[in-house]
DNA sequence: GCGGATTTGTGCGTATGTATA
DNA sequence: CTATACATACGCACAAATCCG
């Protein structure tokens, strides 16, 4: 058998036919696909043979494998974040209301990482490190990790772990303003710690920001990495200046 | 044995290693991997699971196997494409001087679809779709299609055809200037043809941006969807006004 | 709370197809 | 044409997480 007539492998022919079973709503978000016996039989394979169609399906976000549950359809409404000179490096995520929250995983004082700290213009002084996962109806929307220089942001940790919010942090640190200077995106697999930050299944991509933002006279004020997944975020590029 | 101790599966182990062999440089750019059966011999495994850690790595873009021939490290050097308010929609990705070339796959005259009509502010009438693929040093690095306005655009593919850049083309055809309004940047993993087109192993990521340019008067003139390899291009955003 | 049944995850061995050198 | 090397597929077995009576 192997490589079916046509020149299609069997698992990609299947891969597609469950694609339209999802796309087209026989199976709705949130429902759960027949078991992996039911589809080998279902097909004629045998279980490997479904589990690689289903493993693509998966990479690409449309279903999420749970080990001992089942495989289900992933909600797969898409949020998008905007991307401009004012947009806060960390605030919400724009459109669906929605009950955004933001949830500090841990900070760090340490010496940041050579790149990091030349977009900061360090020179061998430590920043502040937070690692915070975003959230939006209790869905892990983005997972960033923020560098603050400790001498212009003195008890910024305190103030996030109250507000959940860089911006209104660093207000009360002093600073009433600050731009987005430089954006870099760029996508690629994610790791498996992010899949677990995330609740990602395996193959899952993420859209990788790499923002700098500085105080409205040029001075570099913090540095921001932050992960999107991608079948559930895209970003939004506000190319008007105000 | 199956899900050896330290609750890490034996591909993922493998993958590592592996992965730190090619970074490392012990596995040059260009040079092949041991092949399958070495490999399960080295981690005294089976073929299968050496198969998954390599499907891994070629999912990362970090190597790229080929059928008959064994498996290779891929070049891993960063383009950076940036994206403006004055930067062309297709204009020449930056850095590294190389030769760049653009490569016309086919024109149509003919409806575009739902999105792209609203954006283009079009009723009904047709627009001039252009394919195209862009290659720095002979590699692909971009696949776009773009629909133009054929009101304000006549013989806008055959100027393309000799001069290989849109930008230049609408300038033949009496359009000096125009300005990217709008960009929208996501994520997903690459279809079958882009997989042709850009030179990928299956699993690969592209980078998708949908950019609506217009008219320094406000009315839309092309709408461009362009795909990157994410393991060869990242997006630089340029926040400045000019 | 316990224990068995269910369901996905990992791994081995074997066989064969397809593309390349 | 032949050997090599990756690609697909089957069947078996067991592990790990979850579910349910």
């Amino acid at each position: 058998m192997t490589e079916t007539r046509s020149g299609y492998a069997a698992w990609r022919l299947i891969a597609e036919e469950l694609r339209v079973d999802v796309t087209d709503g026989r199976i709705p978000v949130g429902g759960r696909l027949p078991t992996e016996a039911e589809l080998a039989e279902r097909f004629s394979v045998n279980r490997h043979t479904v589990r690689r169609a289903v493993a693509a399906l998966a990479a690409e976000g449309l279903v999420t494998a749970r080990r001992g549950s089942g495989t289900f359809v992933a909600s797969h409404a898409l949020l998008t974040h905007r991307i401009g000179t004012r947009t806060r490096l960390t605030e919400s995520l724009g459109s669906r209301s929605g009950d955004v929250a933001g949830r500090l995983l841990g900070t760090a004082v340490e010496a940041p990482p050579p790149d990091v700290a030349a977009a900061l213009q360090l020179r061998g002084s430590d920043a502040l490190r937070l690692e915070a996962v975003r959230t939006v109806s209790g869905r892990p929307v983005s997972r960033g990790t923020h560098w603050l220089d400790l001498d212009r942001a003195p008890d910024l940790g305190k103030h996030f772990r109250r507000t959940g919010s860089i911006t209104s942090s660093l207000r009360a640190s002093g600073i009433e303003d600050y731009v987005r200077v430089s954006t870099t995106i760029g996508a690629r697999h994610a790791t498996a710690d992010e899949l677990a930050d995330l609740e990602l299944s395996p193959g899952a991509v993420v859209l990788v920001s790499r923002a700098l933002g500085a105080l409205p006279g040029g001075e570099p004020l913090l540095y921001g990495l932050t992960r999107f997944p991608a079948h559930l975020v895209e970003l939004d590029v506000d190319h008007r200046q105000f």
